[in-house]
DNA sequence: GTAGTATATTGACAATTGTCGATGTTCAAC
DNA sequence: GTTGAACATCGACAATTGTCAATATACTAC
């Protein structure tokens, strides 16, 4: 529909790589890096996500939607709904197996996301 | 009315110190952890409240409410609940000068945030 | 005391979010 | 092709959140 912008192909991760541009501590945060920064904050601002990148940073492996069920006491819309945002975040992994999807971490998630904070971060 | 937990006294900072024992890849996070972090994410999870966070780090010296509407855009009571959520978030330091009130960012607020996001941080 | 000013709090409202049942989609196995 | 299973999406609903006008509170100056 709109061709306006070239960033709806992946989706993934554009939250976390154009957040992790203008750190909180930033000379100067405008409207917009203020709405990704948010946005980026949004992922993480609710219990059972917080669970979720728990789960999966003591996971060594990917771990499927259907393990995260019973830990969380969810049903399997509410882990999808969770696990789409903590993804469209940029902050896991989606690996389609078959009929399975497997989430993972995203390697350097934490580290950005920690740089983010960073008050060296805006002037090294 | 609840004598079970001894956290009610100040409130400020509670949620920071709170949550900065529980890393998010420590090796178990529970409910109420995940509760506490969460809350400290959301905190950030609004585009104002960053842009709030973004002008104290970069101020020199406390800023009171009045400085912030205009650059916000935002009425004197929406500042003062957005400022309340910081303080509350233990992020924000208040100070009362005569009628006005003085905020600045918590010395080691943002550093310990970066913390709960270390991996290291559980499992050192 | 009164008047004026800076913040906080309250009340109401629209917008967003988390949740789950029901329905789609997509894949493997037959 | 059909069936079964895993996951995503949709629709509806309750709960939470951000916003501001109106009001309350606390302080200074007179």
């Amino acid at each position: 529909m709109s061709p306006a912008s070239t960033v709806r192909s992946t989706d993934t991760q554009q939250r976390l790589s154009a957040a992790c541009c203008y750190p909180l501590a930033a000379p100067e945060v405008g409207r917009d890096q203020a709405v990704a920064l948010a946005d980026l904050f949004k992922a993480l601002a609710d219990p059972n996500r917080v669970r979720i990148v728990n789960l999966l940073a003591n996971a060594d492996e990917p771990v499927c939607v259907c393990e995260f069920m019973e830990p969380l006491g969810l049903a399997q819309p509410t882990v999808s709904f969770h696990l789409a945002k903590l993804h469209r975040a940029g902050l896991l992994r989606r690996e389609q197996r078959g009929t399975w999807a497997y989430y993972s971490l995203h390697p350097t998630a934490l580290a950005r996301l920690a740089q983010v904070l960073d008050p060296e971060g805006g002037t090294p």
